[in-house]
DNA sequence: ATAATAAAGATAATTCATATCTTATTAAGA
DNA sequence: TCTTAATAAGATATGAATTATCTTTATTAT
């Protein structure tokens, strides 16, 4: 019942960027760097970002990522889905088909239920909420 | 971003022992059998169910379990929790003070709100609202 | 004494999360 | 043009957690 270190790191990053100038390219080095996470593995995390279309990619000297969307556009729901893949809170919730205890199963509405309301929450937050360093909120 | 089988199946058997008459003893199998899950993997997590008091166990023949708790009053958060442990959406929604970013996270509210959101809507429902079949509702 | 049951512990299989390593690509400079 | 350094892309590896299963022991009703 957590998102991944993955889908964490993907979010920081995202904001990092989000901070810089529009159309800046940011290597991993420094995304890495600025988001207290490790290099290699943020590498293989914008990989997965940029084959989404969120970033581009450029390689080489002097290659990097930009970002390619509006930061408003990009909820944290679309990030985590994208690393995470879809948000299923338990397998029966997506479908009853699908359920092992299929056309029996008591449990399907509330999982549908507890889903949707989790999915909304995840929807309300974007990038561009904590893009600036008015959003910062105390203990 | 899921719940574990373990707390799939925990919930499931509680529902099944919640259908039975008051007091009756359960064995594992039964259980198992009706919820459609391993009887090997369901005791196991039985076991953990016994520990924390929310069903009694009685060894020997003729022994088993049985409900020790108003069904009302085990939410499916309680369930997941005593068999998945705590709910925590990010290393980061507890406390700050336990985030690698300690002081300048930017995110560390959000996932303190969503995880808010979430186990209310988990503490919203109890092993009671699927113990009768009334409940049902269809696709 | 026997059979039925759960408890406890050991082990195994599989999956998933978390990385790291190697290769390909490109820009810039010699 | 060639070489080098910087970068991302892709392949591989590690480790932990999940999901079991199996075996042995303890307990109890018959």
């Amino acid at each position: 019942m957590n998102i991944s270190r993955a889908s964490d790191y993907a979010i920081r990053g995202l904001v990092y960027m989000a901070k810089q100038p529009a159309g800046t390219v940011c290597y991993v080095k420094d995304i890495a760097k600025n988001t207290n996470s490790p290099a290699s593995f943020m590498s293989k995390i914008f990989q997965t970002l940029a084959k989404s279309g969120i970033v581009d990619s450029f390689t080489g000297t002097k290659g990097g990522f930009t970002f390619n969307a509006c930061p408003e556009d990009i909820t944290i729901k679309k990030v985590v889905e994208i690393i995470d893949g879809p948000i299923v809170l338990n397998r029966c919730a997506v479908n009853k088909s699908s359920c092992r205890n299929a056309g029996n199963c008591d449990v399907h509405f509330m999982w549908a239920d507890i889903q949707k309301i989790l999915t909304k929450a995840l929807s309300s937050y974007s990038i561009a909420d904590f893009a600036t360093d008015k959003k910062k909120v105390s203990d």
